[in-house]
DNA sequence: GTGAAAGCGCTAACAC
DNA sequence: GTGTTAGCGCTTTCAC
């Protein structure tokens, strides 16, 4: 087993000490300039690099980020995930990534073990279990510690830090809005019981546009297991009189085209449809999906920015923000 | 700004030495209960947990796995990351994330980077352009300094290590058996540029049955960059009579579902379609897609499982295996 | 210019 | 039973 070099041994092999060889690495202008060039040599021949561990054991700083995230299959997340490592690695960041399977239990689990392995600052969407729950005490605790987070998408009120969101109330508004612009009078609003506050925010947007907007009438689907999905809707479909549908998410809408094209409705000439979240499912639908971009990456890079800026300029008494990730109504061929 | 709180301060405080502090928060029989009992309730009371950094810097064990993949917005790999992220912390380990994106120079950059930063060990899928330069050096490296490493899906022969694949030659026999068994004779392979080794072996497969069966004749499309594939596809179902096609990734098999739509081709009457990629496409397509499944959660998952195995049972002369996770056709409804 | 020494927080062999 | 000591690999202050 070759044992990767340390300081230590390259000091012996030079007859130097341990912290001149240590100075010179950092071309320290006390050594000489001979001194200086000797350990870089023999540094350079052994590939010297120094022990992270050590490193971060003096320093107290792991150049190192922990991501949690309630999910990853979900596209939304791996789009965020993507973005947050692109932007992290750029400054020289690694990320621990954990996943809670939006379990409570296992957020605090993991909150707690990436804390205990000194990472430098978190980054979190938090699980829905924790949403309902409205427990953050593995939250505060960090704060205690001093540890910055920055959370995304799914945040909290009750936890004070830096957050970057979507406005989900306005992005739904303009997807009513232009539904009706595009003639529809009859809208229909498919929603999932999960992602409460998000889903909430969109719902609230919905009904605002539908109310302002004389002859405009809503009808509401809520989504039960994942299993049934297709029936619900399509049954949906066959009883109600509607003219447009708007999916609280990707699979809602994307199985709405299904089960229309099914029952030989076409689409968008007998119903419009739009879409939350733009991932690989709107771009291969059939026709394509018309959908409420909500930029993920950019979420995660500019959570990632935040948080790294935070790390790298520590300031006494940071004051918190919330940034708002514009979205956008990305028109495909379900709409008019 | 709380400090973590230390052996050393916990012993201050009880008037013991830290060493026995130490002893006593693992049980030492050394101990007398008494004191045992002391120690566990101070610092259950500042809630002690042993500094990770430190403890690594000793055992030289980080119970850290670097996980290094070529993308993340590809489902398949999200669901393998999956399956590494659940098998890993069941075992007590963290996992850091790296993304190539394709790239040899950031994956050579990413391992050295992780191996100084002491992982304990590697789960990696090369990148396309690795698999393209033949170039190895940075696992040599890591093989020298004896650290582990699992490579799954995209292997390279030129390294010995654990490997879990997909044996993806058969597969594609298998689909494409399948299709000549539901009575198609006039097939088509549509293959993207990318995924080289993995790809190759697809297409042998394909190759091997086609010759094998009489009547039986073969088209192939390649495509190229991403921008165009719809048209591609559109103008070769337009120009070629074929009764059945594969698709050599998810993408095109779903494109190719939508052109057919597109065209007033029906599915699978006219024309059967099989993918590859059990991922989020093929279950929300129209008709719903019939794909070769490669448990991408199970991939990664059993290279986690091989590589802690390993990590936990270490053992002088290992003998590295490759292990194949089966593939599975799962039939819906695009073909006959 | 170079080196000795302390310390980051922990473990473990070895006193007493 | 409890404490002392050395050491993991590094940085940094201070002495020479």
């Amino acid at each position: 087993m070759r044992k990767k070099v340390t300081l230590k041994q390259l000091a012996k092999e030079l007859n130097l000490s341990i912290s001149t060889v240590s100075k010179s690495l950092k071309n320290d202008p006390e050594i000489s300039q001979k001194t200086i060039n000797r350990v870089h040599e023999l540094a350079d021949f052994y590939n010297y690099k120094p022990n992270a561990l050590a490193v971060s054991l003096k320093s107290s700083k792991t150049k190192t980020i922990g991501v949690v995230l309630p999910e990853i299959l979900n596209h939304f997340f791996a789009k965020a995930l993507f973005g947050i490592e692109q932007e992290a690695s750029k400054s020289g960041y690694k990320i621990v990534t954990c996943i809670t399977n939006e379990s409570y239990s296992k957020e605090v689990e993991y909150v707690e073990m990436l804390n205990y392995s000194s990472v430098d600052g978190f980054i979190v969407a938090l699980s829905q279990e924790t949403q309902v729950l409205n427990k953050f005490d593995h939250y505060q605790a960090l704060k205690r510690d001093n540890v910055p987070i920055v959370m995304f998408d799914r945040v909290s009120e009750e936890i004070e830090c830096d957050k970057v969101i979507v406005d989900d109330k306005v992005a739904s508004k303009n997807a009513i809005q232009y539904l009706v612009d595009t003639g529809c009078r009859k809208i229909a609003v498919i929603k999932t019981i999960g992602d409460l506050s998000v889903a909430k925010l969109r719902l609230e947007g919905v009904k605002e546009v539908t109310a302002q907007n004389n002859g405009v009438s809503l009808v509401e689907l809520s989504l039960g297991d994942s299993e049934s999905f297709e029936n619900e809707i399509e049954n949906f479909l066959k009883t109600n009189d509607i003219d447009a549908v708007l999916g609280l998410d990707e699979t809602a809408a994307a199985v709405t085209i299904n089960m229309s094209l099914k029952l030989g409705y076409k689409i968008p000439e007998d119903i419009s449809v739009i879409g939350f979240t733009d991932g690989l499912l709107s771009k291969h639908s059939y026709p394509k999906l018309t959908t409420v971009s909500q930029h993920a990456e950019d979420l995660g890079a500019r959570a990632a920015q935040i948080l790294v800026n935070q790390l790298d300029n520590f300031t006494e008494n940071y004051k918190t923000k919330t940034e708002i990730i514009k979205t956008s109504l990305i028109v495909r061929d379900s709409t008019n």
